[in-house]
This record gives C-alpha cells, structure tokens and sequence, in this order.
DNA sequence: ACGTCCCTTGACCAATTGGTCGAATTTTCG
DNA sequence: CGAAAATTCGACCAATTGGTCAAGGGACGT
C-alpha cells in the first residue's frame, strides 16, 4: 500500500480535460470496486474480478487506475464524506431527543440504502484501517469530539440522562450499520420477513424507542 | 470451497492416536489462523502467512490440514460454541431486565476478552456466509427464534417495554460486538483512554444504562 | 477526410498462491 | 536399542495474481 495519492484518478496523461468515456468508465470502475472491496476487503479482492464485473478487460480498467491501490483509494474517497455527514448534521442548537433520533434515522436509512459504503468501511477498518488510519484519528475523531461535547452539554443541563457520549455514539454507529454489515445474518435468522415493507420501520422503531428510553429525561416514553 | 469435511482434522493418517506433536502444532496452527483470518477474511489470507505465525513451514502446516478450507472450517468450528453459549444462558424463568443485564455482560466480555472470534464471524458473515450460511439459518434461528419467544412473552406479561424481540437481540449484538470488530476506529477515537482500566466499565454502564432504560417498564433508571 | 489524441486489448512477465512429493529426521514404544 | 510410525522441509508445480507494453481501433474537432 504505498502513498501513490496523486490528484485524481493517476491516469497516463495527467491533468487532461476528463473525456465522456473516461467518465464513464470510471464510475463503472468504481461501482465494481464498491462491490468487490464490501464484500472481500483490499486484500481478498482481485483486479480481475473487478475488470469483469466492471465489464472490462484488466488492462483497460488499468489504464484508468494503475495500481490495486489506486482504485482501492479512489472508492475509499469517494465513499467517505457521505460516510461523516449524518453525525455532522447533529444540531447542537435542536432539542436533544429529536437530534439523537433524526441521527439514527439518517444512518439507518444510509444503511439501507447504501449498504455496501458501509461494508467497506467495515472491511476497511477491521483489517487495521492501514489507509483510513488517519483520518479515524485526525478528522473523525475531532467531529466525534465536537459532537461529544454537544451531547455532554446535554446531560449536564440535564436534558439528557446521564450516559457516556462516546459510547452512545458507538452504540448508534454500532446498531444501524449492524443492519448493513450483518444483512446477510439478519436475513438467515427473520426470513422472509426482511422483504417485508413494514421491516425498515420495525427495526427503525425498535431503535428509536430503545435509545430514547435508554436516554431521556423525565417522562417515561411508553405504548 | 469443498465440502471436505472430514471427521476431524484431514491428516493422512486417517483416525489414529493423536500424537502429543499433533496436539501442540494444531493448537499453533488454529490459533495463527484465527489470527490472520479474522484480519483478512478467507480470501485475503493466505496459508504461508499462517504457517509464518504458527512458526512452521507450509508442507508442515499442510501435513495437519490438507488443504486452506480444512483450516478455516476448523478454526469456525472451534470458535462456534463459544460464540453462541450467552444466548443460550439466557434464562426464561429469570428476571427480564436483569437476565438481559447478564446477557449483554456475557458479550460484552466476549468481545473484550476474546476480539479475534468476533471479528472472525463478522468477516465470514460479510463475505456472504458461505460457511456458516446453513447454521445462520439453521442452529442460529431456532436459538434465535427460542429466545425471541422469551423475550415477547415478557413484553407481553408488561414485564419489559413493548419492543420487537430480534431486533432487540440484534441490538444487543451488534452494540457488544462492535468493541471486538471495530477496535482501531475506537482506539483511534478515544485514544489512550481506552487503555484506562475503567474503559471497560463504561461501556458496560453506559450499554446496560441505555438498554435497561429503553425497555424496563415502570420504575426510570436515573442515576 | 484527416490527423491527433484517446481508448482497448492480446501477449507477456515476475511474483505469489495453494498444494504435492520424496527424502531425511525425529518420536514413540515394545 | 531398533524398527515402525510420525514429523519436517527443500524442491517443485500449475494456477492466479498485479502489472507492463506495443500495436491496433476508435472518437472527435477541424
């Protein structure tokens, strides 16, 4: 994995002007790549299985990005500021309750929707995070910082019960990418019923009301 | 990925003695295997890399198991067990809160004292399952659907919060898994604090805090 | 229609992969 | 001890891997 974080995408003649076939071909690439680095990780994934799902030959898809590493770097970016977006959206002005829930709707909804994304990160960080390293421990800790306090603020004036903010992030990142990650497992143990409309609003349900039992004040939010 | 599974382990010898050697190198074997399967999934490891961390040469390595698949079957059966005795102890005559308390301790345990089986399971489970598929919709979903049954019928005698019984269990999971699989980014996050010998005890407070608070009935959990 | 740049690919390469084999060494046990 | 069995490992193999290269085909503005 070495450092070969050039501009773009290393193309052969540099910063040209992006023709429509490279265009193209590029977001083919990188939806394979998506696919095949969510489910086998860096190392489990092959070139060639991304050529062939990209619906290439491995040496034009190399022309496009040269190295394993530089596809592999390129889905990683392109995935990433979605990734953080939910939790930056957390309003330290709004009320507590309604903040927490409208986040745990956003990240449900991304795993739903986007599933892969987050088997990627997953795969990503599970092998030691040797490229993302750095930003768990430079960007994404300091908006984990940020929000943190927020939430701390919050238990302090007594609007939220008393729980480690850290951990109660982890504990929303945790149950709604659970969804995503584990979707195959989900699958085996309901069955059929994961087709079903109403499963997303179960689990959404299911969710919200154990977090905000779990963290409200006062009132006891029952029925 | 063969179906070779034979009785026990696929030496040549089929069923001798099991030497005092052949105890110690299998021992070596599966527990450099777990090391470097639960890092880099089936494909992504490689069986050179096992021999390496277990210390011996590849043909010895593949004098105790034949071929890659008869490892990672192996290392999956000896973890299996394991993995699903805290569901199983889920008592039905207790008390709901806190046998659901004791449960999610006994994961949490788990997952701190034994991180490379969680992450060992979370990579074949995002790999599609192609091992453990049957017993997910096997062995797993009677446990699961056993326990759920529990579960609603506490909710149902008001003993517990109205919510639905998998997706609770998969809370459980995924919020006590989530420190075994995601270790770097937590690490990264909290930094040298999750060296503190009180880092455990948080998370297990603020977990059994969140959950009892969200499904007891009645009486609030603050303080 | 033409020249220029872009795109595509078959053939190829060195390194790595999972796996075999036979010869040598060590362990076991009567 | 001594022989049979169990273990170890260097050498080897075919397939796959990431990646290169040169030559041909296509797109596009003029």
């Amino acid at each position: 994995m070495t450092p070969t974080s050039d501009g773009n995408t290393a193309r052969a003649g540099q910063t040209r002007k992006r023709t429509r076939i490279q265009e193209e071909n590029e977001e083919k690439i990188l939806d394979a790549a998506l696919e095949v680095f969510s489910t086998y990780g860096f190392r489990g994934a092959t070139v060639d299985q991304i050529a062939l799902l990209a619906g290439m030959t491995k040496p034009n898809l190399l022309y496009y990005f040269r190295r394993k590493d530089d596809i592999y770097l390129a889905v990683l970016r392109r995935t990433l500021e979605m990734w953080l977006t939910p939790l930056e959206a957390l309003n330290p002005e709004g009320d507590p309750a309604a903040e927490i829930t409208a986040y745990i709707d956003r990240k449900l909804e991304l795993s739903r929707d986007d599933p892969k994304a987050s088997r990627l990160f997953a795969m990503e960080i599970m092998q030691g995070a040797p490229i993302l390293g750095e930003i768990l421990s430079g960007r994404l800790k300091m908006l984990v910082d940020e929000k943190a306090a927020v939430i701390r603020r919050w238990t302090g004036e007594g609007r939220l019960a008393p729980v480690d903010p850290y951990h109660l992030i982890f504990m929303v990142w945790a149950t709604t990418q659970h969804y995503a990650d584990f979707d195959v497992q989900i699958r085996a143990i309901l069955g059929e019923r994961v087709e079903r409309a109403d499963h997303f609003e179960t689990a959404k349900r299911t969710l919200e009301r154990v977090f905000l039992g779990g963290i409200a004040t006062g009132t006891n939010n029952s029925s």
